[in-house]
DNA sequence: TATTGTTATACTCTATAACTATA
DNA sequence: TATAGTTATAGAGTATAACAATA
């Protein structure tokens, strides 16, 4: 069946092209926050979590996550407070500061993307801005 | 201006949606081979590589490289052995096994991704299948 | 007794600095 | 003296197991 051969070249090919592109951005873009940091200071851009949340999230595991928001803290990017009704839950809450460095992380990351951008035609960016939904729709199902 | 505020749009999606591709690639795909040794030896398949070499590929220090190939001879992925012609120098070769681990491992990934296209019509294919080739050329310049 | 979170401990990957061997 | 690579050591981030506090 030659569908399920370009099928999976497509997939290796899809797979081989973003994880190349996050590689750079990650190396290229900026080297501001840590990439565990970026990802739990996104989940708090949504408002205040608790630890044991974030670690199911990010798939760690809660002593990791402990110490992951214990740095979020000391940088002064975080705050944890305790659940004045669950004497045992926390919880942990974004700062301004931390609002802004991760701010300042995106931004230095999407103009690296920028950059890559230049010289594509309006095609080429109207089909990348296709992809680009289509891509985000497969991943949130 | 418009167009200004569409690329900084476009570059952020399309960075978002490659770097949740390749995490859920990471995390779910397969668990075989961590990304560094992946990417070592995937560079290895081109044919025998020396250290320093590796390491300014990856991006890594020369400490960090010796370690990881330590770690590729001691599984049976990879050999070191001397340059006949400059005994400072080493060169690091894939072996059948590695070749092989590193099958599987891309195999596994590759299984993932094509189950996320699964449901997809053939003009979304074809859509992907462009813009996967446009980000390869703009990450290769 | 169950749940939330932290501490204790260890493993991996990273780095810089110091060292060995060769050119 | 310069270069290729390793060893020494330390700092993150990860994990599991054991613990403390609370429900």
């Amino acid at each position: 069946m030659p569908h399920a051969e370009a099928n999976l070249r497509l997939a290796a090919d899809l797979r081989l092209a973003c994880q190349q592109v996050s590689r750079r951005v990650r190396f290229e873009g900026s080297q501001e926050l840590p990439p565990h940091q970026v990802s739990v200071l996104v989940k708090l851009l949504d408002g205040p979590r608790r630890p044991s949340e974030l670690a199911l999230a990010e798939r760690v595991s809660k002593p990791s996550m402990s110490r992951t928001i214990g740095g979020l803290e000391k940088c002064g990017w975080a705050v944890i407070s305790d659940d004045p009704d669950d004497g045992r839950q926390r919880l942990v809450s974004l700062t301004e500061q931390g609002r802004a460095a991760l701010a300042t992380t995106r931004a230095e990351r999407d103009h690296w993307m920028l950059r890559s951008l230049e010289g594509l035609t309006p095609e080429q960016r109207s089909l990348l801005r296709e992809a680009a939904e289509l891509l985000s729709q497969m991943m949130a199902r």
